[in-house]
DNA sequence: TCCTTATCTGAACGGGCGTTCATTTCAATC
DNA sequence: GATTGAAATGAACGCCCGTTCAGATAAGGA
């Protein structure tokens, strides 16, 4: 086979994690069967071993990559030094990242209570990384009296929810632009925390 | 057997269906077996389906009979003219109600693709009815002027998103009073009405 | 005491599960 | 053309699944 590094098809590695994702997304992870990966692939179940060393493996790998993207996409945004600008910045890229990965969104949130303890207390790490850079920003903005809140971390659950709701009812080319979604979702987290 | 009409345990029905909750809430319906439901319960699988036609029957009813006592207890809630005070009320009712059922609340939000077609329709109908509720209320307050709304069905579902988040992280016994939770969240749903 | 009837058991049914592994396939290299 | 080795097959392993049902159990009414 012609590859430069590594083992495993770099092809047929991709393709198995694309189907899983899916599949778990649309069906669950406990009612999808390797032997229907498998079949979406177009491959034995067998195979898929020579990829992952278990089911359980698949999932963790799933949630753990798409939360690590999360935060470094995050990371890669511009930073603005106002609360305001940070927050609107915040709720725009949540939005538009969220939307963009309806299944990752959908597994990660879904299938924790399929993960094994130390696969879980892992996946939880990342999103308690994540949530903590909403609240920084929440704490920065009540510190210089522009926002109001009376508690940041009940706040940033809040806004969280909030906005990852919008993956719930959200459908490709709906009523409304996402533009217009950021801009309206954006006004509401702004009132209320008060900015 | 001691009874006075219809047939089947009046003891033992409620009892499967409490621990079905229980395990379903838990692990996930697909990852629940009627053999582990009927342990709970401490009776042989087969006794089960004297109170159940099928597994996915049990999972129907649970949802249905959750979803209809949520409807009939807004229903039965004080009714202000007000909208303000009416969204207060929701805000109100929604959390309280909502924490009181931990269980119940999960499976009918995660267990809706588990549904046959025919029973996910069913209770997509009841949750719009409760839905619809709310961006009543929403929509009241709009045309009085006393909410800013630029859209009542994204502002709905917003505002139950960020409700219904509270379960995510709420523990019995945690920092926070259910009381001052009902209060930030209810001044947070206000001010993102611009009420 | 006998009969009825709701209740439950325990075994069985066909089938799918996650995972393993000896064997086959086949493109790239020598 | 022979050799290599990754990639994939396909059969098998033991186990658990949802569901059915003939038979056992036991309590109430006659």
């Amino acid at each position: 086979m012609a590859r430069k590094t590594g083992s495993h098809s770099e092809i047929t590695g991709p393709r198995i994690r694309a189907a899983a994702a899916q599949l778990f997304a649309r069906h669950g992870y406990a009612a999808v069967s390797m032997r229907q990966i498998a079949a979406e692939v177009g491959v034995q179940a067998g195979a898929l071993y020579l990829y992952t060393p278990d089911k359980q493996t698949l999932l963790f790998d799933l949630m753990r990559s798409h939360l690590e993207e999360l935060l470094s996409a995050w990371a890669a945004e511009p930073v603005s030094a106002d609360p305001v600008a940070r927050l609107e910045e915040f709720c725009r890229f949540h939005i538009r990242f969220h939307l963009d990965r309806p299944d990752a969104v959908f597994i990660a949130y879904m299938e924790l209570r399929n993960l094994e303890p130390e696969n879980f207390a892992a996946i939880e790490a990342l999103r308690k990384t994540y949530e903590d850079a909403l609240e920084t920003i929440l704490k920065d903005g009540a510190t210089r009296k522009q926002f109001t809140v009376p508690d940041t971390k009940l706040a940033t659950m809040a806004v969280i929810a909030m906005l990852t709701g919008v993956n719930t009812w959200y459908r490709e080319g709906g009523r409304l632009s996402r533009e217009r979604i950021e801009r309206i979702y954006w006004n509401m987290v702004r009132r209320s925390v008060g900015a």
